[in-house]
DNA sequence: CGGAATCCTCGAAGATACTG
DNA sequence: CAGTATCTTCGAGGATTCCG
């Protein structure tokens, strides 16, 4: 349903069948687009705060340190346009605007938090890894 | 053993207890930093070719579309630095370097594989949603 | 083969100011 | 409150060259 038999040509978890290039350049694979998305440093933090339940705007300005409006905006903006966060408008005066995720947007957001819960878990093994990488190669 | 009594103020998979800024610049929360290196388009790449078993370099840089010399280096790099990957030189002539992941690493590279499946099975879905946005706004 | 070093560009992203 | 618009910087990353 999604494409006609264009088989992508990425790395799968188990053994990978051929050696073509990942994420090559064909029209059909647009994969290197989506996991730039994944992989984007505030969209992770918005998909994971609004894993929690919808947040207004302002909310989430608040919950992100350090994002400033026009990337709040434009991360909120490509995220809708993906289909992964709903806008919500409520006109009153002051507008209120809510932001939730979709049904497959709160597929990913569960990609996320398993992903956050990774970091978390291996924080410290990464910075003692860093340390000791780092003293050997000063000398 | 990581840190002391430091608990990382992160949005985790449920509910959140405390509404404190995610990836806030406390000194402890190395947390974005792990993230950052995780959504890294091309460690990303790379810890998925990884996953199928040791490559040597010139078998990478094959293996990933576009990557130059440079950011092949650099990536490698600092995911050794981070104790994710391993460097195995044979000093034969020309030499001969292989890249295997760590046991953490492998632990990394499964969280990987399993975002590349997401990907995988959402492309279509944001490959659509993307167009009809399109198509709203542009109006 | 597997890099290191250098130069340079170009676009992501911050700061600021204004608005419905 | 929830943005948009504009300007500007700054550093990630590509291209190129050289090396053990």
């Amino acid at each position: 349903m999604t494409e006609e038999g264009t088989l992508p040509r990425v790395a799968h978890t188990g053994v990978r069948s051929s050696r073509e290039p990942v994420g090559a350049a064909t029209p059909t694979c647009r994969l290197r687009d989506v996991l730039d998305r994944v992989g984007d440093k505030w969209s992770v933090l918005v998909m994971a705060l609004l894993g929690d339940g919808p947040l207004r705007y302002s909310e989430l300005q608040r919950g992100i340190d350090g994002i400033s409006q026009r990337m709040l905006t434009l991360t909120l903006r490509s995220l809708e346009r993906d289909g992964l966060v709903i806008r919500n408008v409520t006109p009153t005066s002051p507008p209120r605007v809510d932001y939730s995720l979709t049904p497959v947007g709160r597929t990913l957001s569960t990609e996320v938090a398993s992903l956050i819960r990774w970091a978390d878990a291996h924080i410290g093994y990464v910075a003692e890894s860093r340390d000791t990488y780092d003293q050997r190669t000063q000398a």
